[in-house]
RNA sequence: GCGGGUGUAGCUCAGUCGGUUAGAGCGCCAGAUUGUGGCUCUGGAGGUCGUGGGUUCAAUCCCCAUCAUUCGCCCCA
């Protein structure tokens, strides 16, 4: 055990809980498919500046939590924190805009270099939804209406609320990011040690700060209400009154920001109380900024993504497994027939389970263990005749059933 | 990166105020039932008590370190 550890934060995925993720991924694809968003996958690595000029240099992804080492090459490779960039940098480098808009969803793996915690690891997954060349509020409602329906086909929407905020676009947020500064360095003295430091690096995070001290100050701070422009805040009114449209219910919540600077307009996380302190389940917003800061050219954007491990922790158990019809030969010539009475019902599309050794007793418990619907014993006896013992192994009933007409017989249960 | 908890069988957990062969339930294997599963009964396998060091006549138990995990902070999905 103790070598054989997987690397900390690492987990292996065994049958049982892999069925609940692929449920979820397959979820979200078909989803997808009916809001026209087609899944596309980039590599799991890319050169570490794709990461690092987005996301920023102060971010804490890019301080700390990257996985990054040099290739044979002595190329500067980094293993994906997020998939936005990696999208954003697939879409210039395919001249993706020519296709405007662009709407695709993805799924996989994801690397953080973090302190493990209950739905927190090192490698993890995500699903995500990404629509580029959009800058109509209505690639916004569509995204969230894309991750509520979502929510709601995995039978979580009870558990979880949509929070909502605006960021502004970059000229109302440069002006209350500034009025904001202002009024902390005048508190400077009571802030908190963090939110010194995050005053800056990234002050608005300061409205969320869980210290006393902080939220004391917070609550007299300057609003960012007061600070929208015109444009802001009409984006706001019609992304809300669009979310209305489709009787999405959401809750306000001011303090609701995000780090990275190219962030715009909207910002929102699905969130729940069922995690413990990890309860964001699914967050995005607006990044009109983004595929222009990568040096492509100027191009609206807006997704979200989700945590494949904290769905999967909500969702509990995945679909059940097929069940499959058990063979079960004595004696070599029926072990031979069976091989290829197998391959018959498998073709067909039949789940089947041939056992590879032991005794009927043993092969009926492992039939009972595969969960099987029925057993097809086949012997000498049935062999001579040209029939199978099929038994009911819910009903605990068997009968005689024609070889040939079996594919017809286990059709019909 | 910071602070607290935990680590005993494949899983969930008892236990030893430091003392001979460390236990249970579930699971696994076999038998009762040599062509019939589930239920029941009987038996069996499986443990460097996370790892390394220290204290002690003696450590799974006490101390230190380390690794993993867990809860919270930071941050985030």
């Amino acid at each position: 055990m103790a070598s054989l550890q997987p690397v900390r934060g690492t987990h292996d995925l065994l049958p049982e809980e892999n069925r609940v993720q692929d449920h979820i991924a397959e979820t979200a694809r078909a989803i997808g498919e009916l809001y026209g968003y087609h899944r596309m996958t980039t590599p799991i690595f890319e050169f570490t500046d794709v990461f690092a000029r987005t996301l920023g240099d102060t971010s804490d992804v890019v301080t700390k939590e990257m996985y990054t080492f040099e290739d044979r090459g002595g190329e500067k490779i980094t293993l994906r924190p997020e998939n936005t960039a990696g999208i954003a940098r697939a879409y210039i480098s395919n001249g993706m805009q020519q296709m405007s808009p662009v709407k695709v969803c993805y799924y996989g793996p994801m690397f953080r270099y973090e302190r493990p915690q209950k739905g927190r690891q090192r490698q993890f997954h995500q699903i995500g939804v990404e629509l580029l060349g959009v800058e109509q509020v209505a690639g916004d409602i569509e995204v969230i209406a894309y991750g509520a329906h979502i929510l709601k086909s995995l039978g979580l929407w009870d558990n979880i609320t949509l929070e909502l905020n605006t960021l502004g676009d970059p000229e109302s947020r440069a002006a209350y990011r500034n009025v904001l500064v202002d009024y902390f360095k005048g508190h400077f003295d009571k802030l908190s040690e963090d939110s010194r430091n995050r005053l800056d690096k990234n002050p608005l995070r300061i409205l969320d700060s869980k210290d006393e001290g902080d939220r004391e100050l917070v609550a007299n701070a300057p609003l960012f209400a007061e600070y929208l422009n015109e444009h802001s805040q009409t984006f706001f009114k019609q992304l809300t009154d669009g979310l209305g449209d489709i009787g999405i219910n959401y809750q306000l919540n001011p303090r609701l920001v995000r780090g990275l600077d190219y962030y715009c307009h909207t910002c929102f996380e699905f969130v729940t109380s069922t995690l413990g302190a990890q309860g964001t389940v699914m967050a995005g917003g607006r990044y009109d900024g983004l595929v222009s800061t990568m040096g492509g050219p100027q191009t609206a954007g807006v997704g979200w993504a989700a945590g494949v491990e904290r769905l999967a922790m909500m969702v509990g158990t995945g679909p059940a497994a097929v069940r499959p019809v058990a063979l079960i030969p004595m004696g070599d010539a029926a072990e031979s027939r069976c091989r290829s009475l197998a391959q018959q019902l498998r073709e067909a599309g039949i789940a089947v389970e041939l056992g590879y050794a032991g005794n009927m007793k043993k092969r009926m418990k492992r039939a009972d263990k595969a969960n099987a619907k029925m057993a097809v014993i086949i012997g000498d006896d049935e062999l001579a005749k040209g029939v199978a013992m099929v038994r009911d192994l819910d009903a605990g009933e068997q009968r005689e059933v024609a070889i040939d007409s079996l594919i017809g017989v286990i059709g019909e249960r």
